[in-house]
DNA sequence: ACCCCAAAGTTGACACTGTCAACATTATTT
DNA sequence: AAATAATGTTGACAGTGTCAACTTTGGGGT
C-alpha cells in the first residue's frame, strides 16, 4: 500500500508535518465548543477537523483538559484586551466604569465559546498557574480602574478592592445568567439586549439601591 | 441460580425491583458530581453505586442530561427553601436583604454539587420548562423581597426589577467566582470566608460605590 | 384465584471517546 | 551526513451513552 512517486504536490497537499497544528487544533476546538458546548467538544473531532490522526493532538497538549485550559488562557487575554480597548478613549471615570461593564458582557455574548471555556468547571477544577495569572490580571485591571476613580474623587474611599470585587461579581453574574438563558423569561431582561442589562447592573451598583440617607 | 424461600429479608437483599431506584440514582449522581465534577459524572457509575445494571437508569431518565436536569430542578427547590428560611425570622428589610445574599452564597458552598449542576452549561443548553419555572421562582422571590423593601421606603422607587436583577447577578457572580477558585489569590477574597464575601458584595450594592452627590 | 400486561431490570451490542505504547517520518543540530 | 529531537501515525484498551431485545415482577380486571 505504498504510494509510488507523487512527484509534484497534489492540489490536496498531504504533508506529514502540518505547519501549525497547535493553532489549528485550538481553532477547531473553539468551533466545536461553539456548536456542541464544552462537554460536546472532543479531541478526536478536533483532530479530524485539522486533517490529522486522532493522536496527533497529544504532541501539543498533554490532555483534553489542557487544551481547554490553553483556550481559557487565550480567552482571558482577549477579554483583557477588549476591556482595555473599551475605555481607551474615555476620560470620564464614571463613563469608563460603565463601558468596562458593557465590554465584559459584550465579550461574553460575542465570544461565548471562549467565555464558556474560561469558566467551565472542568477547567476551573484543574486550574494551572498560568490560568490563575491570567485571571488575576483581569481582576487587577478592574481594581486599577476603581483606584483611579477613587483618586479622582468619584467613589468612596478605602474600599477599592471591595468595590472591584463587587463590580466583577455583578458583571460576571449577569453575563453567566444571560449566557445560560436564565433571564430569558424575566420581565426585566427578556426584551433587553445584553449590553443594556450590563448597563443596568452597573448603574445599580454605582448609585446603590438604598434610598440616600436623609441627614 | 434461583433463590429458594427467603422468608425474612436477608441483610443484603437482592430484590429484582429496587424500591426507589430513581431516588438512589439521583443521590448517587450527586455524590459523583461532588467528587468528580459534572463532567466526571457517569450514568454507569451511578448505576453501579445503586447496585443495578448499566441500563436500569433508562427506566427513569431518558438521558444522562435529563438526570442532571432533574438534579438541577431539585437544587433550585432546595435553594429557594434555604432563602426563605434565611429571612423567616427577620423583620428589618435591610437585614433581610443581607441575609438573602449570605444564604445564596452559603448554599453554593455547602451544596456545591447541586449548585454546579444547576448552572452547568450542559444543563443550561438543554433547559426544560420545569427547570425554567424553578429558576424563575427564585428570581421572583428576589423581586418580591426587593418590592417589600421598596414599599417600606427602604430603597429607591420604580426600579424593583432592575434592583432584583442587579442583586441576583452580584450574588450569583460572587458565588461562581468563589466556587471556581478565581478569587483565591486576590487580596480581598483570599482570607475571607465566603459569607463575608457575600456580605461585602451585598453591602456595596446596597449603598453603592459612588460618593453621595453633594447638593 | 387466575391471567395478563405494563413497569422495572437485565444482557448484549454498537459507535464513540481519552489515553497509552510502539512505530514512522521529518526537521534540526552537530 | 549522521544522530537526534519533534511531530504524526497505527493499533489497542477500557470505559462511555444509548439502542434493541429479553426477563422478571407486582397488581388489576375478569
Amino acid at each position: 500500500m505504498k504510494k509510488i512517486a507523487p512527484p509534484a504536490a497534489a492540489p490536496l497537499k498531504v504533508a506529514y508535518h502540518h505547519g501549525d497544528l497547535r493553532r489549528s487544533l485550538l481553532d477547531a476546538a473553539l468551533g466545536l465548543v461553539a456548536s456542541h458546548g464544552v462537554q460536546g467538544f472532543t479531541l478526536r473531532e478536533a483532530a479530524r477537523a485539522a486533517n490529522v490522526s486522532h493522536n496527533a493532538p497529544y504532541r501539543h497538549f498533554p490532555t483534553r483538559t489542557h487544551l481547554l485550559i490553553e483556550l481559557a488562557i487565550e480567552g482571558q487575554g482577549h477579554l483583557l484586551s477588549a476591556l482595555r480597548v473599551a475605555v481607551a478613549r474615555t476620560a470620564d471615570h464614571r463613563e469608563r466604569i460603565v463601558r468596562l461593564g458593557i465590554a465584559y458582557m459584550e465579550y461574553a455574548v460575542a465570544h461565548t465559546a471562549h467565555f464558556r471555556v474560561m469558566f467551565s468547571s472542568d477547567v476551573a477544577l484543574n486550574r494551572t498557574a498560568d490560568l490563575t495569572d491570567a485571571q488575576n490580571a483581569t481582576f487587577q485591571f478592574f481594581e486599577q480602574e476603581i483606584r483611579a476613580s477613587e483618586q479622582a474623587g468619584l467613589i468612596r474611599k478605602n474600599a477599592v478592592q471591595e468595590h472591584a470585587l463587587a463590580g466583577w461579581s455583578a458583571l460576571h453574574g449577569a453575563a453567566m445568567l444571560v449566557l445560560d438563558g436564565v433571564l430569558d423569561e424575566t420581565a426585566v431582561a427578556a426584551r433587553r439586549k445584553p449590553r443594556e442589562i450590563a448597563r443596568l447592573v452597573i448603574e445599580s451598583l454605582l448609585t446603590g439601591i438604598l434610598n440616600p440617607p436623609k441627614n
